[in-house]
DNA sequence: TCTGTATATTCGGATAAGCGGATGTGAAAA
DNA sequence: TTTTCACATCCGCTTATCCGAATATACAGA
């Protein structure tokens, strides 16, 4: 519901590593469901579940049901500032978990090639 | 001292508006002592040395005494990828806060041209 | 010295944030 | 229907974070 993104919670919402891995694997792989998220990060569904409502809440993840499924993506109304920031962080971040990539590969559908 | 500073780090440190503003202020006028930032923030003084001391052990700022004064300004040492995302935070930050900005001219010392 | 100014740190208390098992919900399949 | 699967939310709990007054430290000038 919180449509106005700040910088500040931005920064927040990042600034928790769960939540940042989740928004890297959804910035790299286009798309992926909650249990996806759940094997890649190797976390509790519940703790997953609940920093993706939280992504969602500030507006920087949309989600879409599919059946059963649930499926999270980066926000296509994000702010250009905002896609910038993602996109310098992901970049880091990716770098700084190789592990995290390589696991990620094995367990989540391709990335969209676009 | 100054650990590898980590995206989700950088966000964390910027994910309190105090620090963001702290830094926003940092990166326009260039260098600035505590006072300057405790008049331009409109914080205590233990709150603004607080915030600082925590910019500075994450790499963020650096410091530098000159007699009573403490200067801060923003790390050189920061890699790319961290500049251009404070670059982009401080961008957005300064829009989001025009009266911040405002207060500063008149209680900061001039930007530096560079 | 002693005094004043600038900054850092300490302290206790309040609030926020994170955790993960348990449980609720909603949709497909049996 | 009943069951199963995917996901969300609830719950009690622990830990982290923030605050600002009070206090400590560091320096400059008299």
């Amino acid at each position: 519901m919180s449509l106005s993104l700040s910088p500040a919670m931005l920064c927040k919402c990042l600034g928790d590593e769960t939540r940042l891995r989740a928004t890297l694997l959804v910035a790299r792989f286009g798309e992926l469901c909650v249990c996806d998220l759940v094997t890649a990060l190797d976390a509790p569904q519940s703790t997953v579940s609940r920093h993706l409502a939280q992504l969602r809440s500030c507006g920087l993840l949309s989600d879409r049901r599919a059946g059963q499924w649930v499926h999270y993506r980066l926000n296509p109304a994000l702010p250009d500032w905002a896609s910038r920031v993602i996109d310098e962080l992901c970049s880091a971040a990716a770098e700084a978990n190789p592990d995290l990539m390589r696991h990620a590969q094995t367990c989540c559908p391709a990335p969209l090639t676009q």
